[in-house]
DNA sequence: CAAAGAGCTGAGTTATTGCTCACAATACTG
DNA sequence: CAGTATTGTGAGCAATAACTCAGCTCTTTG
C-alpha cells in the first residue's frame, strides 16, 4: 500500500460518451465487488476485471480507491435527500400513518443494495470530507423529521430534538438490520413493531 | 497479505508464568492499538511494539492477527453474559425500572472500551465461527430479556419473542452510538429517552 | 551447575495491492 | 485521410503487512 497522502494527480474528465460509460462501469462494478468481497478485499483490480476495464482506465477516472466509494456513497446520499414536496406529503394522517411513512422510507432508502450501504458505513474508513457530508445529511434529515414532529398534534414529548435523534436512529439502524440480514425476518411483522414502538412513545401515554 | 487460508501451526501453549505474561501483554497492547489506529492500520508489529515484545513472540501465542481480535471479542462477550443470579436480580419492581436496568446493563457493557467493540463489530471481518459465537450469545440474550418479559405484569404485547428482539436490538445499537461518539449527548438523558420509548411500548398503551 | 527445554528476538521472506507510465487503440476534426 | 486529442491497456513498481525461522537468552530440573 502506497503513502496515503501523496499529491493526487488531476484526473482526466471524460468529454466523449465512451468514456461517460467506462466511468458508469466502473462504478456499477464497484457496487458489485464491494458487496461480494467488502472493501478491504474488493481490490481496484478486481472492480477493473469486473467492469471489463483495464487498472489503468480506472485510475484515469478515480485518483484512488476510496474515490470509489466516496462516489457511491455521495449518489446513495443524493438518492435519499428529501425534497419538500415529499415532506409536506408526510404531513397529514394520524400519527402512526406518519411513522409508519417514516419507517417505509427508511425501507425504501436501503431497497437498493442493503450491503453496499452497510459496507459504506461501517467497513470503510471514510474521508473526513465525507463523513462531514453524511453527518450534515444527517442533521438536516433529524431537523426535518422534528419540524415533522413539532406539526403534528398528538405528539407529547419532552425535548423533540433528542426524539427526534431518537426516532430516525432507531428506525434506520432496525430496518438497517433487517434489510442486510439474508434469514430476515418477514419485513412487514417487523414493520409493526416497530411503528407501535415509535407511535406509542411519541404519544407520551403514560 | 499472505494467503488467508493457510496451514495453521499449533501455537505453543505457555507454561511458565513469564509465557503468560507475555500473552497478557499482547493482548492489552492489542486492545490499545486496535482503538487507536482501527483493525486494518492495527497491525501486528505495531501490537508487538506497543507490548514490548517481539513480532515473532507474537505469533508463537497467536496463529494470525484474527486470533488476536478473537479472542478479545470472546473475552468480552465472556463478561457481558448474565449470569443466573443477574437474571433473577432483574424480575422484581416497576416495568421502568426493569427496563432501565437493562438499558444500564448495556451502558455497562459498554464502559471498557467503546470504540473497540465498534472496531470489533464494524470494522474487522471476522470468521464464521466467530461470528457465530456472536449469534449464540445474541440469541441466547434475546432468550433471556423474553423470558423477563413474560414474568411481568405490565408487558402487553402481541409476539413476545419479537418484542423481546426489537428491544434488544434498539437498546443495544442507541447505547452503542452514545457511547461511541466523542461528542456524545449526555448518557442520562438520552437514557430517560430510550427508556421512556421501550416503557411506553412494552405496556401496550392505546 | 550443566543439560534441556521454554521463551524470546527481529531481520528477512512472501504475498498482496494500490497505483504509474510508456505505449496502443480509438474517436474527433479540418 | 492525416493529424491530433482522447481514451484504453496491462506489465510492473513501490509500499506495506502478515508471518517465518535460525539462533539467542532465560528457567527449570536432576
Amino acid at each position: 500500500m502506497p503513502s496515503a497522502d501523496r499529491r493526487i494527480p488531476a484526473r482526466r474528465k471524460p468529454r466523449q460518451v465512451r468514456a461517460e460509460l467506462t466511468r458508469e462501469r466502473i462504478l456499477t462494478a464497484a457496487a458489485h465487488v464491494f458487496t461480494e468481497y467488502g472493501y478491504a478485499a474488493g481490490t481496484t483490480n478486481r472492480i477493473a476485471d469486473h467492469a471489463h476495464v483495464s487498472i489503468g482506465s480506472l485510475y484515469q477516472y478515480f485518483p484512488n480507491k476510496e474515490a470509489i466509494l466516496a462516489e457511491l456513497m455521495v449518489r446513495h446520499i443524493d438518492r435519499g435527500m428529501w425534497t419538500e414536496a415529499d415532506e409536506l406529503e408526510l404531513t397529514p394522517g394520524s400519527l402512526e400513518t406518519t411513522v409508519r411513512a417514516l419507517v417505509r422510507d427508511a425501507v425504501d432508502n436501503h431497497r437498493d443494495d442493503p450491503q453496499l450501504l452497510r459496507i459504506m458505513l461501517e467497513e470503510a474508513s471514510l474521508s473526513q470530507e465525507l463523513l462531514d457530508t453524511i453527518e450534515r445529511h444527517g442533521k438536516k434529515r433529524v431537523g426535518q423529521v422534528r419540524d415533522l414532529l413539532a406539526r403534528h398534534p398528538d405528539v407529547h414529548v419532552g425535548d423533540l430534538g433528542m426524539a427526534a435523534e431518537l426516532i430516525v436512529f432507531t428506525v434506520e439502524t432496525n430496518t438497517h438490520k433487517v434489510m442486510a440480514d439474508p434469514r430476515a425476518i418477514p419485513i412487514e411483522t417487523f414493520e409493526d413493531e416497530l411503528v407501535a414502538m415509535v407511535t406509542r412513545y411519541l404519544r407520551g401515554d403514560r
